[in-house]
RNA sequence: GCCGGUGUGGCGAAAUGGCAGACGCACAGGACUUAAAAUCCUGGGACUAUAAAAAGUCGUGUGGGUUCGAGUCCCACCACCGGCACCA
């Protein structure tokens, strides 16, 4: 890089007040109720101190970042981006008078650590640790305002207790459908055929099992059913199923880590396989997830991509009969209602289908070959190509079933089913495009109407029936040769005249044709009102009901990993040998994982943890979970924990939660709303501050994971009572990517990877600040620009310019470079202040100059429009570069204006105006934010354009009072506007007042 | 295929339906300097015309529309970016 003059000695300015902001404390917020130091700034711009409540304390405003990992390459520009816009809004807060919570911490966990000590043997705390000194050391030369005193890592045990902690009330937790939210376990309600004897009621389980004697077998099963049922609607429960495993990553995952049928992290093959699994009831939340998206403040696509993940599709659930049976089984009476087939098992086939207006279509059915009834209807003549089939699917990857433009197949199984709408006998086939994991794993098949059943349908030569009317010029294109001819009128009343087969599938909405029996008729009906009807008719028969599915599924929680938050579980058997899960008690926290020599995972998916014996045995023979949590778990709590970081008797002190995330006193005041969706929400009565984090910024890789898990866990903290909020992030932005010089994504292959303590060496740590700003708008992709980085530089030295003494800076460079004894201080006391900064009154054009500036910059920050606010101040400078003498109070207004951008170089100056005219500087930092003053902006001249039929002739300068036929005859006395409209009829004249005159001509 | 977003000078970008291109970069010319760097001043959308100026025409992805007036609103497309994708 070149080594050009610098422009102003930032290095010796921006580590002298990042440690007068250290060395007070300048950033610590305040609890409620927790001691502030007479001395402290916020003391003193609020005039309170010691201990003060929540209702005396100032509102609150909490701006959070997505707390990074601390990976071994240390940052990348792209996170300063985030922070600095936090940064930013955090010190005009401050400002502004709020008390402003600004948080930073590690997400610490992960997998880098832990395959580097299975490298090195170096055990991850300790390549952890460094990581996060490397972090902190590069975060803090920025001069960021954190409040250091809170910061956390989630690998600290004080912090992960809690994490396992929240883990026990998610397994101590079950969904009450009834009152549509988490409760205690304790609170659920058994079944009658579960219910215990009064003695067995008595008992504790430990007294039950220390003395299986006392127990009856019909008592011990009863006792274990029990459990069993208990254990199936925690929120946290053990499930036995297909997962996605990685091979190379040693691990299961979940399923929004699995991206095209790789890994998320590394890109590593994934394949199906069973495994006992620990799983958060996630689907349980699924409607509230999706509805409360309405009561928060996040982009539409950020909202639309966890809409989409959530995947809510309204349609019905329909029971079709299996008419032929496996060789060996009893054919079922066809009379025999549903209640009955539950118990002999396999009667009915239940689908699901967002189309039940089409049911008359359906002309075969498909089960997915994971299907469990597959084997059991399978014909003898059948069950061959069915096992063959079955083998050759297993055996695929996922991507190479959902394989683009792949071709349909499938095989027959032999037996068939009733339509139950019209007593048809219809094949029932098993597919791999038919999804075992969605809905019910079975469907209708509808060809006529769907392209997927249109394809199968086509290849294997299956009926099919329309029973949708399409509009006249789809079925000219795709009606069969002898009826393309027809007239419109020929199709609208007589539905018996439709084709009864097109050349493609129709799949938009249209009246409903061939579709009736003896006792209902969908005909001529739209789709959405068949689909009513056909509903209804489905219920009040006991053959369907009408059902909402999701995409989403439960969230799959254990890992088989070293470096993780260990479970609060151990595993028991009872007399009789079952295994169950317990939890420990809360007391057993922190469970802390086991020193391990070796790191590595197994090729089995046995767990690291396994191999530290002494740790996994307990003495009282109990056997502890081996599996850890994901990386997420850590990452779903943690803006909580800031807000009482240092609390070691609870995650969080219910007072310090409802001030920082119910505005504290303020939501007793505000008003409770219901939201559309019908959830309840809180607004304060003051616009000012909002519920739960007031902003948060990060990227949009988070959109379904964390963001969507967090706000899961804060549901249900919320449901239990722990937090005030229902929803945890009010405001979120995400900031967009920061591309290389070269416009393509900054990867070490592409050698364009710009390194922040390169700028910071060459600019320092404010022009990075204001470049990362400056480059566009926050949320938009944008490519780095080192000559972009020297533009706002000398934007910055333009400032020092304007402040400080020229003669004076020389002296203090000859001084640097020849004295070295001299401190860092001594030599910036060389430098005196421009003598033409003087405590004199402003022109009325320099306080113009000066509140427009105020003007834009308060409102693009409300905006969080960032670079254009320093637009603003780039031209106030230009401006007041051309004045004889700057009167000093306007320029401790510039300051205050630049101080949240480029907070040293302000305070800096700051300090500097204050002693030189003898008066005694408090922080910048809590100074009181400029207000501008509308009535300084007034002209009493001003340009208005001129147009002729639309198009600008000239600019004419008028008073402001100017009436409409002052403006009117002004415009037409315009020398330049008088040829355009000689000799022509003036047809009107449009005069916007303080805009525009427009002569229209005939 | 579906959903969301974005298209404006050489580049990053700015514009409550009212002077398109603020601000910055790059570039060109000038001042200062032995010279360079740094700094300061000036210029600039394209085209036509001109010695120069004045002036004119066109111009915000494309094609329509609404309006006295459209980058901005409406309709139909195109391109790029992001997400989802055999979810019945």
């Amino acid at each position: 890089m070149s080594s050009s003059r610098r422009q102003y000695p930032f290095h010796l300015i921006e580590p002298k007040w990042q440690k007068v902001w250290d060395e007070q404390q300048a950033f610590r917020a305040f609890n409620p109720n927790e001691e502030i130091p007479a001395n402290h700034p916020f003391a003193q711009r609020h005039k309170i101190s010691g201990k003060v409540s929540a209702p005396q304390l100032p509102p609150k405003f909490y701006i959070l970042d997505m707390f990074p990992y601390p990976s071994g390459a240390g940052l990348h520009v792209g996170h300063p981006e985030g922070y600095t816009a936090t940064d930013i809004l955090a010190r005009y807060k401050r400002a502004q008078g709020f008390n402003v919570l600004h948080p930073m911490g590690w997400d610490a966990f992960g997998l880098p650590a832990e395959q580097y000590a299975v490298k090195t043997g170096q055990h991850p705390r300790k390549t952890t640790e460094e990581n996060i000194a490397t972090f902190k050391r590069q975060i803090q030369s920025l001069g960021f305002s954190y409040d250091w005193s809170r910061e956390l890592a989630t690998t600290d045990p004080d912090y992960f207790q809690w994490t396992q902690w929240i883990f026990l009330k998610l397994y101590n937790s079950w969904f009450n459908p009834k009152t549509n939210k988490a409760e205690p376990i304790s609170k659920l309600e058994y079944p009658k055929e579960l219910e215990l004897s009064n003695w067995a009621k008595s008992q504790t389980a430990d007294e039950l099992l220390d003395d299986p004697k006392k127990l009856d077998s019909e008592t011990l099963k009863l006792w274990n059913k029990r459990r069993e049922y208990r254990d199936s609607k925690r929120l946290a429960y053990v499930s036995e199923q297909p997962v996605w495993w990685c091979e190379q990553l040693g691990t299961v995952l979940a399923n929004e880590e699995v991206v095209d049928g790789k890994s998320e992290v590394g890109g590593f093959p994934v394949v199906r396989k069973p495994m006992r699994q620990w799983m958060l009831r996630i689907t349980a939340y699924a409607e509230k997830l999706l509805t409360d998206l309405d009561t928060i403040d996040w982009t539409d696509s950020l909202k639309e991509m966890q809409r989409n993940w959530i995947g809510r599709s309204e349609g019905a659930e329909v029971d079709f009969q299996i008419v032929q049976r496996a060789a060996g089984v009893p054919p079922t009476d066809q009379t025999k209602k549903k209640s009955a087939a539950e118990t002999d098992g396999s009667t009915f086939i239940t689908v699901f289908t967002t189309r039940p207006d089409t049911l008359f279509g359906a002309t075969y059915m498909v089960l997915a070959p994971e299907h469990k009834l597959v084997d059991q209807i399978t014909t003898t003549e059948q069950s061959e190509a069915v096992a063959k089939y079955k083998t050759e699917i297993s055996k695929k990857s996922d991507l190479e079933r959902t394989e683009l433009a792949k071709e349909k197949s499938g095989v027959f199984t032999g037996a068939f089913a009733i339509n139950p709408v019209n007593g048809e006998k219809i094949p029932i086939w098993i597919a791999d495009y038919v999804l075992a994991s969605y809905g019910t794993g079975a469907i209708m098949a509808v060809p006529a109407h769907d392209e997927r059943d249109w394809e199968f349908a086509k290849k294997f030569e299956l009926k099919i029936r329309a029973v949708v009317m399409p509009p006249v010029d789809w079925l000219r294109k795709n009606a069969p040769e002898n009826w393309a001819h027809l007239e419109p009128d020929s199709f609208t009343v007589e539905f018996t005249k439709i084709p009864k087969v097109f050349k493609a599938a129709f799949t938009s909405e249209g009246h409903a044709i061939n579709s009736r029996n003896a006792e209902v008729s969908l005909d001529g009906l739209s789709v959405a009102e068949a689909k009513k009807k056909i509903t209804a008719w489905l219920e009040e028969k006991n053959l369907g009901k009408k059902t909402i599915n999701y995409k989403l599924r439960d969230w799959l929680f254990s890992r088989q990993r070293y470096w993780g938050e260990p479970f609060p579980i151990v595993w028991k058997k009872d007399a009789a040998g079952h295994l169950f899960h317990e939890a420990l008690p809360e007391s057993a926290l922190p469970v802390l994982p086991p020193t391990l020599e070796d790191y590595k995972p197994t090729a089995t998916g046995e767990p690291p943890l396994t191999r530290a014996k002494d740790w996994v045995n307990l003495p009282n023979g109990s056997v502890r979970e081996t599996n850890t949590m994901p990386q997420w778990a850590g990452s779903c709590w943690y803006y909580l924990r800031y807000l009482d970081a240092k609390n070691s008797a609870a995650f969080v002190g219910s007072e310090v939660e409802n001030y920082w995330m119910s505005g504290g006193v303020k939501s007793l005041n505000g008003e409770i709303v219901k939201s559309e969706a019908g959830s309840t929400i809180q607004r304060f009565n003051d616009s000012t501050s909002t519920p739960g984090v007031d902003l948060y910024v990060g990227g949009t890789e988070h959109a379904v994971l964390h963001l969507l898990y967090a706000r899961f866990w804060h549901k249900v903290l919320f449901d239990l009572g722990y937090v005030s909020t229902p929803e945890p992030f009010f405001k979120l932005v995400n900031q967009g990517i920061i591309l290389g010089e070269d416009g393509q994504k900054m990867s070490k292959s592409r050698g364009n990877v710009v390194n922040p303590d390169d700028v910071l060496g060459e600019y320092g740590s404010d022009a990075f600040r204001l470049y990362e700003m400056f480059m566009g708008p926050l949320e938009m992709v944008k490519p780095w620009s080192t000559k972009g980085v020297e533009g706002v530089y000398r934007f910055l030295g333009r400032v020092w310019r304007l402040f400080v003494d020229e003669k004076s800076e020389t002296e203090f460079e000859q001084a640097e470079t020849t004295t070295k004894a001299q401190s860092h201080q001594e030599l910036l006391d060389l430098i005196k202040l421009n003598p033409s900064i003087q405590n004199v009154a402003a022109t009325p054009a320099q306080l113009k100059t000066l509140h427009a500036c105020i003007k834009k910059v308060t409102e693009d920050l409300d905006g969080l429009r960032f670079n254009t606010a320093i637009s603003a101040m780039m031209v106030f400078i230009n401006e007041a570069m051309t004045w004889q003498t700057k009167p000093l109070a306007m320029m401790k207004s510039f300051l205050q204006l630049l101080a949240p951008f480029a907070p040293h170089i302000a305070e800096e100056l700051w300090a500097r105006l204050h002693s030189t005219f003898g008066q005694t500087a408090t922080s910048l930092a809590y100074a009181p934010w400029p207000k501008f003053d509308p009535a300084l902006l007034v002209e009493s001249e001003m340009e208005i354009p001129v147009q002729v039929n639309g198009k600008l002739r000239d600019v004419i300068k008028v008073s402001v009072n100017a009436t409409q036929a002052d403006l009117e005859t002004a415009a037409k006395n315009s020398e330049k506007v008088k040829p355009f409209i000689e000799g022509k009829t003036i047809k009107k004249i449009i005069v916007v007042p303080k805009k525009m005159v427009n002569i229209i001509t005939g």
